[in-house]
DNA sequence: CCAATGTCAGCATAACTGACATCA
DNA sequence: CTGATGTCAGTTGTGCTGACATTG
């Protein structure tokens, strides 16, 4: 198998997908053993898009690439779980501002220190120089994903 | 952003799920673009999961990580597209052997040098070292994703 | 008047579990 | 008889489009 080989190609793309679920699978079991509400993907995505002073609904829906009704009701969701809270927006009464509870707070926590802990576990598997390497290539800017020819 | 700094390990694994992405959207709609059925992201691992000589709708499930049941759907569905055939097998009544069509063949050919393309794209935006150095540390043995302490 | 926000409703899709007949 | 396979249901979950009132 020649690193340059077309025929290859595919393993790439399938290689990252497996490296995506490999590290969003063994996250949200660690987090679901330890008693958090099971999330989904893009329930993963949204804590990562919601900053420390919160996002509206709309706001969000845009960082993570949704619809705004498939936003509120994921925000609706874990507002029910004890994780997520609205407060109206004192300067603009149409916007709501989601932001963490306490508890969402510690769930964020956990899930970063998770996370480092799976970082960990990679590199004693297949070293720190490959782990190193592999956030460089993806810090680069990749752009967006090349549009068909019209 | 100290590249060791543990604050940034949430950004590896969403980095490694926007990379997937990055690939799996650009390739479905250059196919899509091109005419051929819309596919889904499990149906991308289904012809990947595809040997040259097919293989049984168990079989394929497995590969994939779904139910029998799921992967039979999205046969049934591929075959009424008329990229997958299937044949009953001699040596097991029971088993069903699925195959590439012409057509099929045909999708997967193009689907392999759009993935090629893509590498070089990407090669362009990022650099070749980037690129070998992704597919390294993609290539080594990351092993199963750690299961949570029991 | 126009644009954006939050929200309610219905719909489509894709995965799941349950069940069953067939066959090694 | 046990286990595996293909297949027919039903169910659930998630995201979508459509629509509307409210507000900047």
């Amino acid at each position: 198998m020649h690193p340059s080989d077309p025929a290859d190609a595919p393993g790439l793309a399938l290689a990252l997908l497996r490296a995506a679920e490999w590290f969003d699978r063994a996250l949200l079991d660690a987090l679901a053993a330890r008693g958090w509400p099971r999330l989904t993907r893009s329930q993963s995505q949204l804590f990562a898009a919601l900053g420390p002073d919160g996002a509206s609904v709309a706001e969000l829906a845009r960082r993570v690439g949704v619809t705004r009704q498939s936003m509120h009701s994921a925000v609706a969701d874990l507002v029910g779980h004890g994780v997520l809270a609205t407060r109206s927006d004192a300067r603009d009464a149409r916007a709501v501002v989601v932001t963490l509870t306490p508890r969402g707070q510690q769930l964020v926590r956990e899930a970063l220190r998770e996370l480092g802990a799976l970082e960990q576990v990679l590199a004693g598997r297949i070293g720190q120089d490959a782990v190193t390497a592999l956030r460089d290539a993806l810090a680069r800017p990749w752009g967006e994903p090349p549009a068909p020819a019209t």
